[in-house]
DNA sequence: TAGATTGTTAATCGATTAACAATC
DNA sequence: TAGATTGTTAATCGATTAACAATC
């Protein structure tokens, strides 16, 4: 209530951090690992503006949310920054994850090796449907739906994925729950409807597209953010 | 530069919507769609905002932004306003789309219903593997790559979907472009360098899993936002 | 009419940018 | 050392909220 204005070093990285910085942080990691990757010892928020479309002193602030990273005359060390970035999204340890409903979808997802390459291992799947029970996609074993409680339980899993039909999706979302499940990604196009301890994120392919089209329509030229 | 702060009522409409405000516009789309479904004709800011979890103002300014589609009094009829948005977001008339790569993931969006809900037809597929060409997936035939620009140009399509592998994802964001689409929705995990009169938008699920491990981690009982 | 609800203005809040002393 | 680049403060900008006259 009386704090002046500024968030003092100690309250930073206890705060809650806004929602467009933590979805920066994730691009920041990209390039981060890309130039990790080139070979770039070092980068500096000029360069990875630069490379995002953003400035750099935006770059500084958003880091200066978590920590103090980088060097003054330096700038960051891509080895030292990619781990600091990883603990601050939580992906600095393996999250196993479980996949409900082996549809087109669950078999691309199954094949996506973003997910792995960033941290997230499918270790479970289910489907309903017994023709698809018992066959291994990816090295991973279809299992009956009715296993979903046990293997959770088993494997520790606290990330699930749902990918079935609509009208399946909350009673799924809730079994996940029960059975300990705390962040749920979900492309059933529902609203879930989850405790409050739970995190959920959809994704609804559908709204893309809308926007693209708003997008094309209104694009006279000038808007050049080229953010595909 | 000597407009004192204010946007006025005549450049509102032509002035660049702020990229939130037209996100949020396909979530009130969603929710007087669903609306009329259930038999409503009107609703209100107050019930929007409470549906989406923002508030009533909110809900006020941004439709604002477009012009004036409320009644005082009364509220908003759905049947009207739900046209008005599908015209400002460019969906009121169907889209064409090609799609491009026909693995797990482009036959799961082959079945997606959400895209012909929204607007969005997918009238052609193509993939480069010849025991795929021919196939018919939801009444679309999957075509030789050989043919993109022809049916592309016969087709009148102007809107794209890439789910190939990464490596030929700009090559073929380029035959598109070439041939006439100018919006891309792109699943392969690069970025697409397009030219500026040609949009472009990402789908990276391995940063939608990110950004839900932090809120995971980060959940503090608290910000209940329940956006699943 | 009284109650409800809009569109809009002014006030508040938060996020981005510019600038610079401190540091390597 | 000189050049580069950080973290941070202050200034700017934009977006959200509150309030209310106008309207049905």
């Amino acid at each position: 209530m009386n704090e002046p204005h500024g968030k003092n070093p100690e309250t930073a990285s206890g705060d809650a951090a806004p929602k467009a910085v933590v979805e920066r942080l994730s691009l920041y990691l990209r390039e981060l690992q890309k130039l990790n990757k080139d070979g770039a010892d070092t980068t500096s928020s000029t360069q990875l503006g630069r490379l995002l479309g953003l400035s750099d002193a935006q770059v500084r602030k958003d880091l200066a949310n978590f920590g103090q990273f980088g060097y003054p005359g330096i700038g960051y060390r891509c080895d030292e920054l990619i781990p600091k970035i990883k603990d601050i999204l939580g992906t600095n340890h393996r999250w196993n994850v479980a996949l409900v409903g082996i549809g087109n979808l669950g078999r691309a997802l199954l094949g996506y090796s973003g997910f792995e390459n960033q941290g997230f291992k499918i270790v479970a799947a289910f489907d309903q449907d017994p023709s698809k029970v018992g066959q291994m996609i990816e090295e991973v074993e279809v299992r009956p739906i009715e296993q979903l409680e046990a293997e959770v339980q088993r494997l520790g899993i606290r990330m699930a994925i749902i990918a079935v039909p609509r009208t399946e999706a909350q009673a799924i979302a809730d079994r996940l729950v029960a059975a300990g499940v705390v962040g749920i990604l979900n492309f059933a196009p529902v609203r879930l409807s989850l405790p409050t301890d739970v995190r959920g994120a959809g994704v609804d392919l559908a709204i893309e597209m809308e926007q693209l089209a708003f997008a094309v329509v209104n694009r006279s030229g000038c808007q050049n953010r080229e953010n595909a």
